[in-house]
DNA sequence: GTCATATATTCAAATTGTTGAATAACAAAT
DNA sequence: ATTTGTTATTCAACAATTTGAATATATGAC
């Protein structure tokens, strides 16, 4: 359900559209959550009729016209709700579900070729996706020491330090996993 | 897609029925993948009209009868072609989705009491799981040893150890991320 | 004898997420 | 004029997962 509490959170700064949002998600939040944009339309109107958003029509002459969302008292209410309860959430945190890992437990049905080829693409990938993170990391900070909302930026940045020491430590344990698989290769061979 | 090849696997072992594929999910999948019994006995039905495998019904006089399920050549197929292409799952483990983050990402609406509780709370889960990983990690290796199939248990090590690792990075982000804001607390009261 | 536990399976409803196509207004460039 | 890109939204079908209850046989303990 976090889509909705992703949409309340974004809605509580200020005002959106469904496109808006959309885009803020790809921007800000893509590295934990994603969504398709005829997910978040949906989720909206479900939203405004549970009375936790409200709507307005806007018609502009330079664009298309859209339909600017707004966060209602019931709605913060459901967002502090949600955030005084993270109980679940932690612990579901605690269980990641992996197809990768699926295949890492199996895997001892391929060629060792084949072994160490998925572990190698996984290093690289994550090797590429903590570089990406630094990059996002260092503008959120850049971002948050120009414009004055550092308490905001400060939560963003932890949610990328996250990403960080998440990829790191994806790739150390690829590079243990692969030194593991190669000690074994001169005794048995293939 | 997954659990359909993580039934395949495990019945490309040996034969199982629903119940002992449920209690092997829980015993040995469970850190990376979990699924609930009425999935299991609904995706078995569905994989033997795809004709990936066979059942036959087995009488007991000791315990209620029970619906034994075999992989076919079909289904050895698709679980070798599933291992072949690894590439989109790789992809997907670059990108997890975290509700937890997303509450890290607007914990700026909180309290600093309720903002490092959250943290602490993450943390603590972490240290905990990590430490049964390792219980767990352990009791794979002795396994591998005693019984004759270190090929198979070598990377069901490996899929433990990933654990290990995820938590003690899970761990130390959330130090650092309590260091961060704890830096704060001198300057900004509350 | 009945209560708890292990074995074994089924069904229904609801939620959530994915895929992919379709539509449409406007701007800017060629 | 026509294409490309951005803004903006909707719909339908499907796939996957969760929730939770319900059913049933047999064993062993008290």
């Amino acid at each position: 359900m976090s889509l909705k509490h992703g949409l309340l959170g974004l809605l509580n700064y200020g005002s959106m559209t469904g496109y808006d949002l959309k885009k803020t998600f790809d921007d800000s939040l893509s590295f934990f959550w994603r969504a398709k944009t005829s997910q978040i339309y949906r989720e909206l109107n479900a939203m405004e009729k549970d009375g936790l958003l409200s709507s307005e029509h806007v018609i502009q002459t330079d664009k298309p016209n859209k339909r600017l969302y707004q966060i209602t008292d019931a709605g913060q209410a459901e967002l502090r709700r949600w955030l005084a309860n993270p109980e679940d959430d932690i612990a579901a945190a605690m269980q990641p579900k992996s197809a990768f890992l699926m295949r890492v437990f199996f895997a001892g049905e391929t060629s060792k070729q084949d072994q160490l080829a998925l572990l190698r693409a996984y290093r690289e990938q994550c090797v590429q996706a903590g570089n990406s993170m630094d990059v996002a990391y260092r503008s959120i900070n850049e971002y948050g020491e120009t414009v004055n909302d550092q308490e905001k930026s400060k939560h963003w940045g932890l949610t990328a330090l996250y990403g960080t020491i998440f990829y790191q430590a994806g790739a150390d344990w690829a590079s243990k996993a692969i030194a593991l698989l190669e000690e074994n290769e001169e005794d048995e061979e293939e």
